[in-house]
RNA sequence: CGCGGGAUAGAGCAGUUCGGUAGCUCGUCGGGCUCAUAACCCGAAGGUCGUUGGUUCAAAUCCGGCUCCCGCAACCA
C-alpha cells in the first residue's frame, strides 16, 4: 500500500493576553474547513494550531491579575481549547509555546543559528531607558530620548543576540515577487518596497529585559525573542529538533500557513529567512486574510465582547458562525461583521435557501410517497440541467479550496442549492401528485433532488460539520454514498431510498427581535465593567510623585495665534503659541481630530518647559495638552481650552 | 512628490489582465406558486462605473492630471 500523500496546514498560535473573540475564529475555522475538505480528499492531514505564551505583555497581566505567568496562560489557553470544541475545530495537535518538547527545540534552534554564524552576540546600536525597561534603536530614539517617556537614556551596554537577515534578502524577495507563496500576490510589492528594497536590518532575536520567555541555553541571563520562539512552532510541533514528536519529515514542508495580515510580514520575510537559515524547505503557501471588522471598527478586547462567538455560537449554532465568516471573507479583504449582516445570511443562505430545500424535499417523499421513493422512473424537461449543475459543482469546490478561496468555493455550493429551488418549481411536483399517471415522473424529480442534496451535504460537511450529516440523515443518504468521491456523480443515492424527517437544520431567525436581544445582552454593562477595571489598574499602577515633581512641569495658558499641517506627516499639526511674550512653535500630533484653522484664537494649555524635539524636521518647544481616551481607531481626543485668562497665566 | 491598494445601483461586491449590450448577493416594488422554515420561483425599478482631460470607430477597462478613502512605513512631547 503505498503513502497517503500529506497535508500540512497551520493557524498562527494565538497570543492570549485576552479572551478569544470572532476574529480569532475566522483563521481557525478556515483552517479547519481546508483540513477537513483534504481529509475528505484522503490526504494525511496535520491541521496544527495553538498559544504563544511568552512575552513580557503576559508577564504584565499575570501580574495585574496577580498570578504567575504560567497560571496565566494556562487558563486563557484553556479558553483557545474551550472555543475550538466549541466550534467544531478539528485540528490535530495543540501547541504551547510553553511546551517542554517545543522549549527544548528553540533552544536547539537558537543554537544551531548560532553555531552557523548567523546569530551573532552585539549591542543595541541604540538606548536604554532606564525607568521602562526598554532599548530603543536610533530611528525609534527622539532627538536622543526615550520615545515612550522622554526621558534620557543611557548609552547601550546591554548586549543581545541578533539574526543576520540580509544573506536572505535577494531570495526572500524572489520567493514573494517569483512564486505563488504569497496569497494574495498584490502584497508582495508593499513587502518588498518596505522593507526589502531599503535592506533588511538584522533581528534583535532575545531579551534581557524580561523573563518569561525561553532562556538562551548557552546564555542564561537572554531569554529568546519572540521571533525564534514563536515562528518556529510550525516545526517544532512536528519535532524538529526534540523528542516528542518525529513527523518532522513526513509533514514538513507546510501546504498552508493561513495568517491576518498584521503578521503577513514576519510570516513573508522572518520566517523564510529562519528556515533558510536552517536550510529547511520553505512553506507552500502563505494564505493571508483581513480582519474582521465590527461596523467598520478593527475587532479589538471592547469589542470582542459585543461578538463573543460562545454567545453567537449558542443562539444560532457553530455552523452558522462558521459559514457566516467564511462566507463574508474574502482572501485579503477585511470583511465587516454587525449582527444584523451575520443574521441576515444565516436566514437567506441557510434557512431560506439550504435548509428549506431540504425541509421541503424531504416533506414531499413522506407526503406523497410515504418516506420512501419507488423505483420507477421517468426524465423530463429541467433534470439534464440540474445533474449536470450538481455533477460539475465538485471540481469547481476543489479548485477553490485548493487557492484558500473558502468564500468562493461556498458561493459555487449556494448556487446549486438555488438550481435546486427553482428545479421545485419548474417541475411542481405538487402538480403531478395529483395525477397517478405520474408518479413514475414525480419520484424521478424528488429522486433528482435528494441527490442534488447529497452531492452538496457531502461537499458542504467540511465547511458545516455538525449540520451536513444531519441533513445526509434527513435524505436517507448512508455513509457509503456520502462519500468525497461520489460526489462528483449523479445517482448514488440507492433508487427506492427512505428518507428521514427531522429539525430544521437552520431555524429562521427573527431579525429585529435577535438584535434587540443580542444589544441587550451586550450593552454595555460589560464593555463598561471592563473599562472600569482596566482604569483602576492603570490609577492603582501610577506611581506617585512629589509636589516638587510636579512643580517641575510648567503648565501655561497659550494663545494659538496660526496653525498649519506639518508636511508629509498624517498626524502632526505646528502651532504658533503666543505665551504671554513670545510665540513659539509647538507641534502637536492631533491633525485626525481638529482642521487647522478650528483652533487659531483659542486659549489652550501647555507644558512651557520641556525640551525641545524636532518632529518631521520641526522643531517643537512644548506641549499642548489634551485628553484622551481609547486608542486605536476607538481613541477620542479633545484639546484643553479655558477662557477667561490671558496668556501665560500659570497652571498650579 | 515615501510605498501600495481602492472609489461600479440603497448596502456589500464582481467585471479592469486581453477595450465591444454593466453583472452578482442583500434590500425595495410588482406578479406567480402552495411542497416547504411567511420559505420558493419570475419580473421591475434603481448606476453619466470618483472627477477631469487624452488615445480609439468604441473606454468601467488603456494613458495623464485631480479629489477622497484604506493599508504599510514614518510620526503622536
Amino acid at each position: 500500500m503505498c503513502k497517503k500523500e500529506t497535508f500540512y496546514i497551520t493557524t498562527p498560535i494565538y497570543y492570549p493576553s485576552g479572551n478569544p473573540h470572532i476574529g480569532h475564529c475566522y483563521t481557525t475555522v478556515a483552517c479547519d474547513s481546508i483540513a477537513r475538505y483534504k481529509r475528505m480528499q484522503g490526504y494525511d492531514v496535520m491541521f496544527l494550531t495553538g498559544t504563544d505564551e511568552h512575552g513580557l505583555k503576559i508577564e504584565q497581566k499575570a501580574a495585574e491579575k496577580g498570578v504567575t505567568p504560567q497560571a496565566y496562560v494556562d487558563e486563557i489557553a484553556g479558553v483557545f481549547q474551550r472555543l475550538w470544541r466549541f466550534m467544531n475545530i478539528s485540528y490535530d495537535r495543540f501547541i504551547r509555546t510553553t511546551d517542554d518538547y517545543h522549549v527544548e527545540s528553540v533552544q536547539n534552534i537558537f543554537k544551531a543559528l548560532y553555531d552557523k554564524g548567523y546569530i551573532y552576540k552585539g549591542e543595541y546600536s541604540g538606548k536604554y531607558c532606564v525607568p521602562c525597561e526598554s532599548f530603543w534603536t536610533e530611528s525609534q530614539l527622539v532627538d536622543g530620548k526615550c520615545p515612550e517617556c522622554g526621558r534620557e537614556v543611557v548609552e547601550g551596554k546591554e548586549e543581545a543576540y541578533f539574526f543576520k537577515m540580509a544573506p536572505f534578502a535577494e531570495r526572500i524577495e524572489k520567493l514573494l515577487t517569483e512564486t505563488d507563496f504569497l496569497r494574495p500576490k498584490t502584497r508582495a510589492t508593499e513587502l518588498v518596497n518596505n522593507f526589502i528594497k531599503p535592506g533588511l536590518e538584522d533581528l534583535c532575536v532575545s531579551r534581557t529585559s524580561f523573563r518569561w520567555g525561553i532562556p538562551v541555553s548557552f546564555d542564561e541571563k537572554h531569554v529568546v525573542y519572540v521571533w525564534i520562539d514563536a515562528l518556529s512552532n510550525y516545526i517544532t510541533a512536528l519535532g524538529y529538533q526534540n523528542h516528542a514528536f518525529g513527523e518532522f519529515d513526513k509533514y514538513w514542508p507546510a501546504d498552508v500557513h493561513m495568517v491576518a495580515k498584521d503578521i503577513m510580514r514576519f510570516h513573508a520575510i522572518i520566517w523564510p529567512a529562519m528556515l533558510m537559515a536552517l536550510e529547511l524547505s520553505l512553506p507552500k503557501h502563505l494564505a493571508v486574510h483581513g480582519w474582521i471588522t465590527f461596523n467598520g471598527q478593527k475587532m479589538s478586547k471592547s469589542l470582542g465582547n459585543v461578538v463573543d462567538p460562545f454567545v453567537l455560537g449558542e443562539r444560532y449554532g457553530a455552523d452558522a458562525i462558521r459559514y457566516h465568516i467564511m462566507r463574508e471573507m474574502a482572501l485579503g479583504a477585511d470583511s465587516s461583521f454587525s449582527n444584523e449582516i451575520m443574521i441576515n445570511r444565516i436566514n437567506s443562505d441557510l434557512a431560506n435557501g439550504l435548509g428549506n430545500l431540504v425541509s421541503r424535499t424531504v416533506a414531499m417523499v413522506e407526503k406523497y410517497f410515504g418516506g420512501t421513493l419507488p423505483e420507477e422512473r421517468q426524465e423530463g424537461d429541467f433534470d439534464a440541467e440540474l445533474i449536470a449543475e450538481a455533477t460539475a459543482l465538485k471540481a469547481k469546490v476543489d479548485d477553490f479550496v485548493d487557492q484558500t478561496q473558502l468564500q468562493n468555493a461556498l458561493t459555487e455550493i449556494f448556487k446549486v442549492v438555488s438550481r435546486a429551488n427553482k428545479y421545485i418549481d419548474e417541475t411542481a411536483p405538487w402538480v403531478l401528485a395529483k395525477d397517478e399517471q405520474n408518479r413514475a415522473r414525480l419520484a424521478t424529480v424528488l429522486y433528482n433532488l435528494l441527490d442534488t442534496i447529497r452531492i452538496i451535504a457531502t461537499l458542504l460537511s467540511a465547511f458545516l460539520p455538525t449540520s451536513m450529516p444531519k441533513a445526509l440523515e434527513q435524505i436517507g443518504a448512508c455513509e457509503a454514498c456520502a462519500s468525497y468521491e461520489n460526489s462528483g456523480v449523479f445517482g448514488k443515492l440507492p433508487a427506492n431510498v427512505t428518507v428521514h424527517k427531522g429539525e430544521a437544520l437552520f431555524p429562521r431567525i427573527d431579525v429585529d427581535k435577535e438584535i434587540d436581544a443580542l444589544n441587550n445582552i451586550f450593552r454595555n454593562a460589560e464593555v463598561e465593567d471592563e473599562r472600569t477595571v482596566r482604569l483602576r489598574n492603570e490609577l492603582a499602577g501610577v506611581a506617585q510623585i512629589g509636589i516638587d515633581d510636579f512643580a517641575a512641569c510648567d503648565i501655561r495658558v497659550g494663545e494659538v495665534r496660526a496653525c498649519e499641517r506639518v508636511k508629509r506627516s498624517k498626524k502632526l499639526l505646528q502651532f504658533s503659541i503666543f505665551d504671554g511674550a513670545d510665540e513659539r512653535t509647538i507641534v502637536s500630533g492631533i491633525a485626525m481630530y481638529y482642521q487647522p484653522e478650528e483652533l487659531v484664537g483659542k486659549k489652550i494649555l501647555f507644558v512651557s518647559n520641556l525640551k525641545p524635539v524636532k518632529l518631521c524636521g520641526v522643531e517643537s518647544h512644548g506641549m499642548i495638552l489634551s485628553a484622551v481616551e481609547g486608542e486605536g481607531k476607538d481613541e477620542k481626543l479633545q484639546v484643553l481650552t479655558i477662557e477667561g485668562m490671558p496668556a501665560g497665566a500659570k497652571i498650579c
